[in-house]
DNA sequence: GTCTATAGTGCGATAGAC
DNA sequence: GTCTATCGCACTATAGAC
């Protein structure tokens, strides 16, 4: 799968993804017609995420919010009960979504070679396209409430843990030299969000997502000794 | 040196550099008598790096500040003029230190292998020892003004041009094998920072920070296919 | 369903007593 | 050199008109 058929792919993902937040939060959420609700659910994520990624969640003002998204405060209001609610609401979003791709995208590969490399890959692309929430992600939680924060870093060890597990089936099989599985994942998750939080740095080296990713996977192999095909 | 040395010497150089951020900011500084103001300089600073790292430096108020440090709303503004300054000054010392100790850890060796080793090992005990101020300093980069923000690229990039010599280096000598010196050091960096931005993950699973840089170092040397010793 | 107007709170910053 | 008291402002959140 090429980056712009995977990009087509979680764009669908996403809209089914606010679908979902309005059919979840209909008790926060004052708005009836769905079609309203969507649209300016979208509208509110869309400009939260932009602003919060120029100055921060906190220092973003709901007046700000206001003015960008151009709806009312009150109309904000009829989205979610309080500012806090807003940011937990993207944080499960994202997180969601991102289970939901490297499930659908790395699950059934079998052979730990290309399974590596597909979840590699996968999770730069998710990255990409989603690198607004993914920062904003990264940056606030510390902001969120610890409900949030333990489900935030469960998250993350379940990325992690599929790493290890790779790198254990691969260590197993032969066909990769890892003598500690868990710090092999641990630094490769680093390299992978490197990506997303140092974006400014790769987009001035005019670096391609694809080129990142052919790197990164050869770096990984060549430090887990595969032997090249 | 062992990490026990070497923090020695860091809060020796930090003690240092207290006294130069007074010596320096003498005309936003109301408080004339350098034992007293250094006494709270430290104590403001080791306070906001604390309150800060908890939750976020425009999260936590002045009012916090006062609260935590002991001293009053009005004795705080003896020592800065506005928040804001504040945060800039806790940003230059912190670059200041890096270079310092960077430069004299790491600037004699001239072997590339060594070299590697000293300064992803040298950076990873910094960054232990003032673990406080790169998680700040990381986690609050986007809130600080133009021009203290391009201080704190530069200061990036130029610790990342220490890699980047490193290993072009090597591998003019035939001692490395490195296809893309840039993008390499970029991941190292990134496997570094990971120490300090993720600790609550290597402190939960027991990893000292000499078992982190052996770790490093070892895979680091694999990957650019350095013969081992 | 969206708006404007405003209540109520807590902030950064300062003046002036000690 | 440090304190308390307070100013003016911007914020989150809500009530009620349309």
């Amino acid at each position: 799968m090429t980056f712009n058929e995977f990009k087509q792919m979680a764009m669908i993902s996403m809209e089914e993804i606010c679908r979902d937040i309005f059919r979840e939060n209909q008790k926060s959420i004052k708005i009836k017609k769905e079609a309203v609700a969507v649209k300016n659910l979208t509208n509110i994520f869309s400009t939260t995420l932009k602003l919060s990624n120029e100055k921060g969640f906190q220092t973003m003002s709901l007046r700000d919010l206001s003015r960008s998204s151009g709806l009312s405060m009150g109309a904000l209001y009829s989205y979610f009960t309080s500012k806090e609610e807003l940011l937990a609401m993207i944080q499960e979003q994202g997180r969601r979504l991102t289970r939901i791709i490297l499930t659908r995208q790395v699950g059934h590969i079998t052979d730990p070679r290309e399974k590596l490399q597909a979840a590699v890959r996968t999770h730069l692309y998710l990255t990409e396209v989603m690198q607004e929430w993914f920062y904003f992600s990264y940056m606030e939680a510390k902001n969120i409430d610890k409900v949030q924060q333990k489900k935030a870093i469960e998250s993350e060890l379940a990325t992690e843990q599929m790493f290890i597990d790779i790198l254990e089936e691969g260590d197993k099989k032969g066909l990769f030299s890892v003598s500690d599985p868990v710090l092999t994942a641990s630094v490769i998750k680093s390299m992978l969000q490197d990506w997303y939080v140092k974006r400014w740095k790769h987009s001035r080296r005019r670096i391609s997502v694809d080129q990142y990713a052919d790197f990164v996977i050869g770096f990984i192999e060549s430090a887990v000794k595969v032997a090249k095909a």
